[in-house]
RNA sequence: GUGCCUAUGGUGUAACGGUUAACACAGCGGUUUGUGGUACCGCUAAUGAGAGUUCGAUUCUCUCUAGGCACC
């Protein structure tokens, strides 16, 4: 199910192989986010070129539109979005944190109110992991309470402790609807930044046994240093011959500090959202040289095309794009796309951005085959 | 030509004889970590011109200028 294939001389970093029924995946690698079944902007043509190896779903957003009798008759969460790739579904644990104003925690599971029609719907572990079985995600969460990581030591354990207890009846749950254990089943850690609950919620996790092993409750408001702190002594604590997944991951940097630390997988908004905002990835001219810890790892730069400067500004977009658009468009006009608010602005500045993350994942991948991370 | 009405940032509107003239959009910049395209936070920017009344006028009066409406 999982492979390791090297291991660096340098640090914790590992490459591997992760099989999935859809396909098998290279670690370290990154997951560009379609909560609602959609990579914001991009059609699955536009995905397919820029070849991501696996993409990620939201259970709960999907469970609220389209809804499971949908997915149901599609066939699925892939076959819906005509997706060739492997999918991974969180379990809407995110949105106790996200959502938690419109939410409550009960032991049996967590009541959400819908975000379009403010209905309320009852989540327990067993009724995520049916939905993600019509998701039918290659990668499935557990659900769990991902808390703010400053919480008081009370709060972090009780939602560690209900997390343990939810985690036990998914992977319950899931035996029953996959007893072939076609999809994946990942356990999360929760306990905030604290040694003693985050080591206690992973032997706990271990004890169940799943196919990998997520850390959540991270990059929620603590700084950086708190969070590679965590990562320092949790990464290396994991079981070595199972997937490490950091949940909500990160800036480029943060990425790479994890994968240091011996973590494999990674998902986060800020390629995507960011680029719907006008922020570009951008190599700048050292890249894809060794990575350092300086600021933006000293091998890439982000601009803001809004800014009035690109006004006239008609050099190509990305340059080293392999993307068509991105090479015969110049900043001059995306410049304009944003402001007259035309979609082809936002496609265009999230496929810059997925394609850069792709490719440092790519370059971590290769750094790490040549010790050099 | 005569009468009436109007004049506040780039635009559209508030306000009041009395603190620093408010709001929205636009403009400029920033934020974003298991999604925020509709979000969030800053910043810039105005009382048409001149005179008078008044302790104090963007507000009241007059003249001018510009625009609108009606009539000839």
């Amino acid at each position: 199910m999982f492979k390791i294939s090297k291991e660096s001389k340098k640090s914790e970093a590992r490459l591997g192989v992760l099989k999935t029924k859809s396909g098998n995946l290279k670690t370290p690698f990154f997951m560009p986010i379609a909560t609602r079944g959609v990579i914001k902007s991009l059609s699955y043509q536009d995905i397919e070129n820029l070849g991501p190896q696996i993409i990620l779903g939201n259970t709960y957003h999907l469970y609220l539109k389209p809804g499971l009798k949908i997915i149901k008759k599609a066939g699925g969460l892939s076959k819906f979005m005509n997706n060739k790739f492997p999918v991974l579904t969180d379990s809407g644990g995110f949105q106790v944190f996200s959502l938690s104003k419109i939410r409550k925690l009960l032991t049996n599971g967590v009541r959400f109110q819908s975000t379009y029609d403010g209905s309320w719907h009852l989540f327990t572990p067993e009724k995520v992991m049916k939905i993600q079985s019509v998701l039918d995600s290659d990668i499935q969460m557990v659900l769990d309470v991902c808390s703010d990581s400053r919480s008081n030591n009370r709060k972090l354990l009780k939602a560690l402790e209900l997390t343990t207890k939810w985690a036990q009846k998914c992977k319950r749950e899931k035996k029953k609807l996959d007893p072939k254990n076609k999809n994946l089943l990942f356990g999360i850690v929760q306990g905030g930044l604290n040694k003693e609950l985050r080591l206690k919620s992973l032997s706990d996790l271990v004890e169940i046994g799943f196919d990998g092993y997520a850390i959540g409750g991270l990059a929620v408001g603590e700084t950086n240093q708190e969070m590679y702190k965590v990562l320092d002594y949790i990464s290396s604590a994991m079981p070595k011959d199972k997937p490490r997944y950091l949940m909500g991951v990160g800036y480029p940097e943060n990425i790479i500090e994890a994968v240091k630390r011996g973590v494999d997988m990674f998902d986060c908004v800020i390629p995507t959202r960011e680029a719907r905002h006008g922020r570009l990835y951008l190599k700048n001219k050292f890249y894809p040289a060794p990575f350092s810890s300086k600021k933006r790892c000293g091998v890439y730069k982000t601009i803001n095309i809004i800014n009035a400067k690109f006004a006239n500004d008609f050099s190509l977009i990305n340059k080293d794009s392999k993307l068509e658009e991105l090479k015969k468009y110049n900043k001059a006009y995306l410049h304009h796309l944003f402001k007259v608010q035309d979609p082809l602005a936002l496609k265009l500045a999230t496929l810059n951005n997925i394609e850069f993350y792709l490719d440092l994942m790519r370059n971590i991948r290769k750094a790490i085959a040549g010790n050099n991370l």
